[in-house]
DNA sequence: GGGAAAGAGAACTTTTTTAGTCCCCTATTT
DNA sequence: AAATAGGGGACTAAAAAAGTTCTCTTTCCC
């Protein structure tokens, strides 16, 4: 239901204890063991996601004994879009999203279609334009880019916008 | 991906083929058979979903000889967000999204997890703001309401925010 | 009144995707 | 050389999505 997947869920979870003791605490880099012990992951997706993590440039890795993990970047130059855009490829919310290959031959429906290539970049540019380091953010004050970059308006009461209870 | 499923994709081509020539036109309403043969869907799914979004309040129903299905409201009274939620139950990115039913127990993860709530209205809001009219409208003129509730970023190149080509 | 045309509803099957595991390889340090 | 770390896949199981099928009810029209 218009979900990330859990192994980008993990990897932003992973991504963001990298970035808490990132280079330079202690010098030594992360391990997977100790990312899966620490964030209660399984380890074997741990290691999974931080070796994709790896290949998609967001964090360096070392080999062999006292080896492991660490940003490659600072966590305010990895937007989420980013990452997942790693785990899970282009961000299109329709298959028609990218524009191309786009097989509808019924006009009325491709244009219905067309229209949620907007909303693709809506989201996209809502998932760009937060960090990694807005993540670590305290959730509370409610002032991180999402809220900068977009005007969301107030949440009224706790019914959405067709009067249903959000959390029932 | 954080892609809507087929289903839902049906949903709002059949409700857009109902708006266009909805009621009042000749007064018949929408037969499922028509709509599948109009839109390309496959028959028994164009059932299932009128069915579902007739129970949901989008359409009203005919049963019978010269029955069929046409709008419950205007075009512009449903947007696009409840349709989603119709189809696919309450929209969250992540699990935790809600703020219910969280069950991590590690802090740093929680907070993380945290944030993905206002990624979450964020996105809610960009599909609160588009009414099934929206979707009607050429898709050309790059004017509908998630851009006018977005400031949607330029798209400055083919190239995404981290160089990669988006449609290669 | 009976038959045809429509929707209502649910069960079911198939396919695809996701989540998670396992194994063997390579690199590095001590 | 041994221990510890990551690298790269292949594989399995479970869950979700997509699609099909069947039987029932309602309504119209002859």
């Amino acid at each position: 239901m218009l979900r990330i997947n859990k192994q980008t869920d993990y990897g932003i979870v992973l991504l963001a204890h990298a970035a808490t003791r990132g280079a330079g605490s202690d010098g030594a880099p992360l391990t997977a063991r100790f990312l899966a012990e620490s964030s209660g992951i399984p380890a074997a997706m741990v290691s999974k996601t931080l070796k994709l993590l790896c290949r998609e440039g967001f964090l360096e890795s070392q080999r062999g004994v006292n080896g492991g993990y660490e940003l490659a970047r600072p966590a305010d130059e990895i937007c989420i879009a980013d990452i997942i855009r790693a785990t899970e490829g282009p961000l299109s919310v329709t298959e028609c999203g990218t524009g191309d290959d786009c097989n509808c031959n019924i006009e009325l429906q491709c244009n219905v279609r067309l229209n949620w290539q907007r909303l693709n970049s809506a989201i996209h540019s809502a998932l760009a334009g937060i960090t990694l380091s807005d993540m670590l953010e305290d959730p509370a004050p409610c002032s991180t880019a999402v809220e900068k970059a977009f005007s969301v308006w107030p949440p009224e009461s706790d019914t959405d916008s067709s009067g249903n209870e959000v959390t029932p």
